[in-house]
RNA sequence: GGCCCCGUAGCUCAGAGGAUAGAGCAACCGCCUCCUAAGCGGUAGGUCAUAGGUUCGACUCCUAUCGGGGCCGCCA
């Protein structure tokens, strides 16, 4: 049930009545109407613009038709009282019996409340993290980790049928690089004195690799040239690097449906036949491009290349897709990667990459349209810079990787509820300040704790009224505004969820929760002044039980939303 | 030079084209013999970067400018 939703076909019937009625002209668009709580509660419970929208297509003055309106929904059960305001808004006042069923259907529907037919069951593939296969997962790869999980997690909660994927940059120069960095680390295993060189991995994260090494080995490839190890050091340090990773996602709980190899595209025709696609399309050519302007690279000189033509679908300039030697460049598998992605069917797509690959989301987005001659919308997400501090000061150094700070350095010091909620706390576009110490400091300006709190409060109550063996029964009683305060949030849920999905937009589901829980906390200081406000009454069952559904419908929708972002929520506060 | 993101209270940030732009922090004033005061209530604080445009209506959409960040042939 979306409260919201019902109220709007509600006004939509009987518009349609008021144009069977001749009150109204055929052939108007209902679509931008819309049902939204007003920015002011003092307005009413609901308002619409229903008179402003219409009032020119109709050729009618916006009051007129909020009169008309108005005197048609006041007839409604539903509604209470209808003022026209302003403009022509209609400010809608709900039946208090309104706010007692929404709660009954929230402790009614528990973990279902606020879930959604909008995705109708439409494919959709999240691919985030893809992080390559060379080390331990960073801060970046953290913010990329839990943004595409909780929007996987909240598009699944609103119909959506959801794919987690992970890409493996497993096929290029850098995993060569992995190989002769494990191989010095394999040395090293057999005692021998090696240097690490520009161009290698020197993190200790690779020590254990070298001994998994010898221990497979033995020394068998000791002393041999490279053509003699490369291929099979190759295989066996993207699989350790993978381990790895699959290790630190599984700190924070990510689990992806599927991990898809870069290396897997060779050979098997993939490539080929994705750039054969846009060749019959007439995008493929050879060309030679213009410099980049402005930066004038000291080393550059025109060559021929095979290109996609991506101008002729919204990028700036066409992309090389082979290198001047013939041989792919990193675009190439992408190209195939996403092709592959339409070809099992995917109605919609999402890439969640770091704010540094900014410059490719305009190539994507060409490829794709070119490739699924526009039928599949791709979503680029960019996650911006985490900016990390402690005491208040910049924080960088990791003991374990010498040069960057760790998903598992941050799991380990804050947890991974925290570590999550906190991360979507901002819309991903913006940037992140983590501060360590705010992260676990248990205070209302923690907004992890804050929302915790409230959850922990409902349970104790909810403890202590076990105790009295009443009638759970979910027929709220709500008599104070701070009470309808709250009923009002819980029925938001749904709507919120909706929005949320539509955009991409996780954030508003911790935002929403952070709300919720300062409702909460309002009526809970209530009971300071009014006791009858308090949600156990010793004695009295029956009182109690009527005043405890509202609470148990909080702890339902803020455990609903919490699950969307990944987060625990708690029993108690300790 | 081009492209992308950002610019909202002193600070950190919310804000489906709607009404008098919100929240937290910081400042000031209050509230615990009572379900967790780890909390709540109140006061104060604004040319929504600037200038145009579209609209009945713009923080929101479009254009230009200014400021901050990121990216910019064969690296991935």
């Amino acid at each position: 049930m979306n409260i919201f939703a019902d109220i709007r076909t509600t006004i939509i019937e009987t518009l349609d009545a008021m144009v069977a009625d001749g009150a109204l002209p055929a052939n108007l668009s209902w679509g931008n109407v819309t049902v939204e709580p007003p920015r002011d509660a003092a307005h009413g419970d609901m308002a619409t613009n229903a008179a402003m929208v219409l009032a020119k297509p109709a050729g009618q003055p916006p009051r007129a038709i909020a009169d008309a309106l108005a005197d048609r929904l006041a007839t409604e059960a539903m509604i209470e009282t209808v003022n026209v305001a302003g403009p022509g808004f209609l400010n809608l006042r709900l039946v208090p019996d309104v706010w007692h069923d929404v709660v009954a259907e929230v402790v009614d529907a528990g973990a279902r409340f606020g879930h959604s037919g909008m995705g109708a069951g439409v494919k959709v593939n999240v691919e985030y993290v893809s992080a390559n296969p060379t080390g331990p997962l960073h801060v970046g790869h953290t913010r990329g980790a839990v943004f595409g999980d909780a929007l996987a997690s909240l598009l699944a909660f609103a119909g959506y049928d959801v794919t987690r994927e992970y890409y493996i940059n497993d096929g290029g120069a850098q995993v060569d690089v992995l190989a002769r960095s494990v191989y010095l680390r394999y040395l090293e295993a057999h005692g021998q004195e090696v240097a690490f060189e520009d161009g290698t991995y020197p993190g200790d994260y690779l020590i254990a690799v070298g001994e998994a090494l010898k221990a497979k080995v033995g020394d068998a490839y000791v002393g041999q040239n490279e053509e003699a190890w490369l291929p099979d050091i190759r295989a066996f340090a993207t699989e350790a690097m993978m381990d790895l990773i699959r290790g630190d996602l599984g700190l924070l709980g990510v689990k992806m449906d599927h991990f898809y190899s870069e290396k897997s595209l060779y050979g098997t025709g993939l490539i080929e036949e994705a750039i054969d696609d846009l060749d019959k399309k007439g995008l493929i050519y050879r060309g030679t491009l213009e410099p980049p302007k402005g930066k004038a690279p000291e080393d550059w000189e025109p060559r021929e290349q095979v290109l996609f033509r991506s101008t002729a679908h919204g990028d700036d300039v066409d992309r090389p897709i082979k290198k001047s030697d013939g041989s792919w460049t990193y675009f190439a598998p992408d190209i195939a990667y996403h092709w592959d992605k339409i070809k099992r069917e995917f109605d919609e797509l999402i890439d969640i990459f770091g704010a540094d690959h900014g410059g490719y989301v305009k190539r994507m987005n060409a490829a794709v349209s070119a490739l699924s001659d526009g039928r599949v919308p791709l979503d680029v997400k960019l996650t911006q810079l985490v900016k990390l501090y402690k005491n208040g000061e910049p924080f960088k150094m990791s003991k374990r990787a010498g040069t960057f700070v760790t998903l598992r350095d941050v799991v380990e010091q804050v947890g991974s509820d925290v570590t999550r909620f906190v991360m979507l706390t901002r819309k991903n576009d913006a940037p992140l300040d983590f501060d360590f110490d705010k992260a676990i400091e248990q205070s209302k300006d923690n907004p992890v704790f804050y929302v915790q709190y409230a959850h922990a409060r409902v349970r104790s109550v909810m403890r202590k009224a076990e105790e009295m063996h009443l009638d759970w029964s979910d027929n709220a009683k709500l008599e104070d505004e701070a009470e309808l305060a709250v009923a009002r949030k819980l029925a938001e849920w749904p709507r919120l969820v909706e929005i949320a999905a539509r955009n991409h937009e996780p954030h508003r589901v911790a935002f929403y929760l952070y709300e919720l829980a300062s409702e909460f906390h309002a009526l809970w200081n209530r009971g300071n002044d009014k006791p009858e406000l308090r949600f156990v009454h010793e004695g009295n069952p029956q009182l109690t039980a009527a005043k405890i559904a509202l609470p148990r419908a909080v702890a339902v929708v803020i455990s609903n939303g919490l699950g969307i972002l990944g987060v625990t929520p708690v029993e108690e506060m300790r």
